[in-house]
This record gives C-alpha cells, structure tokens and sequence, in this order.
DNA sequence: TTTAATATTGATAATGATTATCATTTGCCC
DNA sequence: GGGCAAATGATAATCATTATCAATATTAAA
C-alpha cells in the first residue's frame, strides 16, 4: 500500500523545486504550468501520501496544511502574519524541555508543532 | 467597539463552568440546554470578541478552533490523539527560548502556539 | 425625549479547504 | 492474461467558519 506513481513523483518534484512551503492549490497550479495538470483530488490524496512516506513534511496552519520538502533535522516555523511568509529554525532546546514536560505529564509524544506569529524582519524595516 | 451584551455574557457564562476546551458547537448546545439558545452565528462572534477583550482563551486546532477560560498565566496543551483529551502546561524555559529564537531572527513574536501531539497517561495506561 | 449613528442579533446563504463517491484505469502477482 | 488492490479524476458532499442583510438594540447628540 501506498505507492508512488508517476502523479505523485511529478508532486514531489514540484515540491522539492524550492524550500517553499506549499498548499495543494499551488501544487495543482504548478503542475498545469509545466504542462502536467494532475486533478485536485489526486493532489490532496499525493500530498498525504508523500507526508506518510516521509518524502514531504507538513505544517498545520489555521486555514489550511502546507507542505515543504523533507530535511535532515526537525525544525519550527515562524509566521509572519504581515507577508505570510515563512521562516524556520531549529532549537534542539526547546525539544528537550518539551520531552521533560511529557514526562511529567505521563504522556507520550508522538508528534508536535511550534508557531510563531509576529512581524518579520523585512515587514518591520518597512522594505517590500 | 466590542461590547458585552447579554448574549456574550451567557457564552462566557458557559466556558466558565469548566476548564473543558470548547468548540462554538458544544457552546451552542450548552446554551440550548440551559434554555438560553443563542444563533450559531451570533455564538462564533461573540466567542471571538470575548477572545478580542481577553476574557477566553482560544487554541487553534486542525479542524476547528477551541475556547477556554483565561488563566493568569500563559500555557500550551499536550493533545492526545486517542482520546481527544487537552492537558495544559507551563513552561516559562520555552517562551524564554522562543524570544532567543525570534531575536535571532529579527522577528518579533506576537504570539505562539505550541501543541503536543501524542497519547495521555490514562490511554497509555488502558483506562477508561 | 426624539433623532441619528452604530453595533448586535439571528436566519440563512456563501465560502473554502478537504474528503467521499464511484466509475475507470493502472500496475502487479500467480 | 486474468484478477486483485490501489490510484486516478471529475464531481458531489462535508464541515467549520464568514458574509449578508433585515430587524433590533444601544449609545450619543441635538
């Protein structure tokens, strides 16, 4: 179960283009531009996919999931909620601490996401 | 702008009964049960204005946004994926991280939200 | 207090991301 | 080379949330 067909090599193609962080729509228009429109559903369906596979990773947004090319180390994400533009860091501390605080809580992590919002650098200096 | 009328009254009235994450449906119901039924549309405003004034809490969710009571200080939840249970946490050492982060960056947080996906101690132990 | 301006309510329609449906196609195993 | 399991794609359905808009309530001003 779970292959991967031509379809969702030519998604992850796409997403490996760049460290963009992508949501289906764009993924979908993408593919028509390079002249290999794949349907929306099939898509959604190669996105998850992909993400269970761990050939793409995900990040959950209020609105809506994107999805951006897997690496090496985990990371977090801040948002910048003027530009929406996304930017990621790594802090293995924050990691440990999270694994102390499951601990006491007697609970196990399977999975968890850090977001940041606020105003990013280039929005805060007023350049376009 | 923003004031506090009967209805949003009610609404805060029933996120204050327990310490229950709410989503605008189960406020809905609690007030239809309480012979107080409040529109649905009327419900959603009036939790995001509550939020606005700082009166309730909100977490964003994959699906759907919750509300709680406001507490004194800040905390993030550990979310289990068996049972749907929200657990709360302080962790004054992350947020202090995160301002590293963020300087590092140039950004400047305006809020976080920081969820813990994973299995709690009564799932993990086979409760009921 | 009347009047005017402004915000709120609630029923319902609209939106938008995502999932379900289902007939058709593809790929693979024996 | 037929059959089973999964995938595809068009489209309908779902579900949380927001928009619309007429009716109502509240506030400020005259």
């Amino acid at each position: 179960m779970q292959k991967l067909t031509t379809q969702r090599q030519a998604i992850l193609d796409v997403i490996n283009l760049s460290d963009k962080h992508w949501d289906a729509d764009e993924v979908a228009t993408a593919l028509k531009e390079r002249n290999n429109p794949i349907g929306i559903a099939t898509v959604y369906r190669g996105l998850a996919a992909l993400a269970e596979l761990g050939l793409i990773e995900s990040i959950q947004l209020a609105d809506k999931k994107r999805y951006e090319r897997a690496s090496k180390d985990h990371h977090d994400h801040l948002v910048c909620q003027v530009c929406g533009m996304i930017e990621e860091f790594c802090k293995t501390e924050i990691e440990r601490l999270q694994e102390i605080v499951a601990r006491e809580h007697g609970f196990e992590i399977q999975d968890h996401q850090l977001l940041l919002f606020g105003i990013c650098k280039s929005c805060k200096t007023g350049e376009k």
